[in-house]
DNA sequence: CAACAGTTTAGATTTGTTCTAATCTGATTG
DNA sequence: CAATCAGATTAGAACAAATCTAAACTGTTG
C-alpha cells in the first residue's frame, strides 16, 4: 500500500530509463547485482568488492556515484546505524532495522506489527518525516 | 529507576574518580563544558572550539580520547543519525531524538509516553540492547 | 555518423578519526 | 618533599570513507 511495487520482471534498462537515468553498462551491472535476487544491504566498498569478483570493469568512484544517484531516485534508501560507513538498503517497504553491534550485521524486520505510540508533535516550522526504529543487539549472555 | 543519577552538585573531581580515571587539567575542563548546564549534544570538532573559546589548552587528539572515555565510563552516550560525524549525547536518561536533516540539528524528547510495541524477538543467540527511536524531520510545507 | 550532454575514471583532495612515539604530570612512596 | 612511574597529553603522521577534478569515453539525438 501507498508505495507502487515493481512487477517483479520489469527489465533494469527499463527501470533506469524510468528515473532519468541513462542506462550505462555500470549502472546496468549494478542495478542488477542490487535488485535481482531479493533484497539486500550494501556499502560502497562491499558492492565495489562484489563488482570486481564479476569482473564488472567500475570504478569505486562510479559505485558511490550510482548508489547516491540509486538513492536520490528513490531505488535505494540510506540506513545510519554505524557512524564509520553508510549503508544502502533496496527494501523500499515500511520496515526497520536490527543492528548487531559486534558484528555490524544489519537485518531488516518489517514495520507491519509494530507500531509506536506517543511521538511528541514535531518543533514548529518542521513535520515529520520518518520514524525510524532501530533495535540494537547484543550477544545473548 | 535503574540509572543511578548524580546529585547535582557532585563535585567533577569526584566523578571522575569514580570512574577510574585521573581528574587532569584537562578532563576536569572538558567535564564541566559537558556536565555543568544542562544537557547537549556535541560533535568532537565543536567541543574543540569551545575549549579554545574559553582558553583550556587542549589538543583535538585529547577531546576524542575525552569523548570516548567518557563514553566507556558511562558518562556519554553516542548518537548516530548522521553518516558523517559522530556525536555524543550527555543525557543519559531513558529518551530518543528529533534530527532535523536540512540543519542537523539533534533534539532530544523524552521516553515518557512514548510506547513501542510489537518489537519482534531478537535473533537466536542475541538479545535486545537498547531500541532507538530516531524522527527524522522536513521543513513543514 | 557527427556532435554533445551525460558518464566514467584515476588519482588527488577533503574530512573525521585514530595512531605514534615523545613529552609531561598526577599519584605514590620513601 | 623529591624521586619515580603509570597514565595522560600532544603534534603531527596515518588512515579510511567519501567527494571532487578534469580528462577520456559513450549513449542518444538529429
Amino acid at each position: 500500500m501507498g508505495v507502487m511495487k515493481d512487477r517483479p520482471f520489469t527489465p533494469m534498462l527499463e527501470r533506469l530509463r524510468d528515473t532519468g537515468l541513462r542506462p550505462t553498462r555500470q549502472r546496468l551491472a549494478l542495478a542488477r547485482l542490487l535488485f535481482e535476487g531479493g533484497n539486500r544491504h550494501v556499502t560502497a566498498e562491499q558492492l565495489h568488492a562484489e563488482a570486481r569478483r564479476e569482473e564488472i570493469p567500475v570504478s569505486l568512484a562510479t559505485i558511490y556515484n550510482t548508489l547516491n544517484q540509486f538513492r536520490k531516485a528513490g531505488l535505494l534508501r540510506e540506513v545510519v546505524v554505524d557512524s564509520s560507513r553508510s549503508w544502502f538498503d533496496t527494501n523500499l517497504e515500511d520496515h526497520h532495522h536490527f543492528f548487531h553491534e559486534a558484528t555490524g550485521a544489519l537485518t531488516d524486520f518489517e514495520a507491519e506489527g509494530l507500531a509506536v505510540e506517543g511521538v511528541p508533535r514535531a518543533p514548529t516550522g518542521t513535520e515529520i518525516d520518518r520514524v525510524e526504529v532501530i533495535v540494537r543487539l547484543r550477544d545473548a549472555g
